[in-house]
DNA sequence: TTCCTTTTACGAAAATATTCGTACATATTA
DNA sequence: TAATATGTACGAATATTTTCGTAAAAGGAA
């Protein structure tokens, strides 16, 4: 209800919004099927934790037929950049730069992906510390 | 007590443990006096948080003198690296170059970190995807 | 020594997050 | 229609994390 834009989603809602935003307004029970590939819980706690989110303001629930459809409205973009932030401050003291080299080190990625870095990187252009 | 180098570390402890990084063995007062610039918690917390932590194996305690003094068993960049991975994956789905271009794009760099991550580029020479 | 301060020990309260049982309503189908 | 399957509502049990009150030991100062 209260739309808080800086709140923090838990772990298990965060499993939730992946779902939603990878895949677009589902029911409970895509949600929970999806989430069952990989863990396992009961299909009401999935129930209970999306109508919990949709309390707090994070997912809207489309009552018309009988199985609710829920959406997201907490944009994913938004979202990972506010999470993010805190990961970076709690994890890396704040020095983003140490975790990008971290984060470049530790996974494979293709010449494009370089390419793409690298782009990104001119434009950059290296300002103040 | 059980030392499993796979435990993850609550934000609480992970603050601690940042104090601990940074400025070597400490007693529970100097961590204390440090966490209280940017929070505020009772004394009493962040020992008995410093004991629970010491009970799992993550820091050690020097009992020698009354003030005891506590040590960092985990690692810094094997812990930084273990939550890096972790939050890649429930955050990004696991994609490292969304996070690093979000990432780079979000925190104002130096000349020196921009050159240093290109030099890392070079030597990754894009492999698979 | 006596009083005051600092520290550890310990248990339990409070806050937060997760899980599930049960009841009841609504569809589906045999 | 009767039986079964599927869905929501709701409250409460669990589990986890964080916080703190209180007591007792140890050290320092008057």
């Amino acid at each position: 209800m209260t739309l808080d834009p800086s709140q923090k989603p838990t772990e298990s809602e965060l499993e939730i919004l992946q779902v939603l935003w990878q895949h677009g307004p589902c029911t409970v029970r895509f949600v929970h099927d999806e989430l069952s590939k990989t863990k396992d819980a009961g299909y009401t706690t999935t129930l209970k934790l999306m109508q919990i989110m949709a309390e707090k303001g994070m997912l809207s629930a489309d009552k018309a037929s009988r199985s609710h459809v829920y959406m997201p409205l907490l944009q994913e973009e938004d979202t990972q950049r506010r999470l993010l932030d805190r990961f970076l401050d709690t994890t890396f003291r704040g020095s983003a730069m140490k975790m990008v080299m971290q984060a470049l080190g530790n996974h494979q990625a293709s010449q494009e992906e370089l390419d793409e870095i690298r782009d990104l990187l001119d434009k950059m252009k290296g300002g103040d510390k």
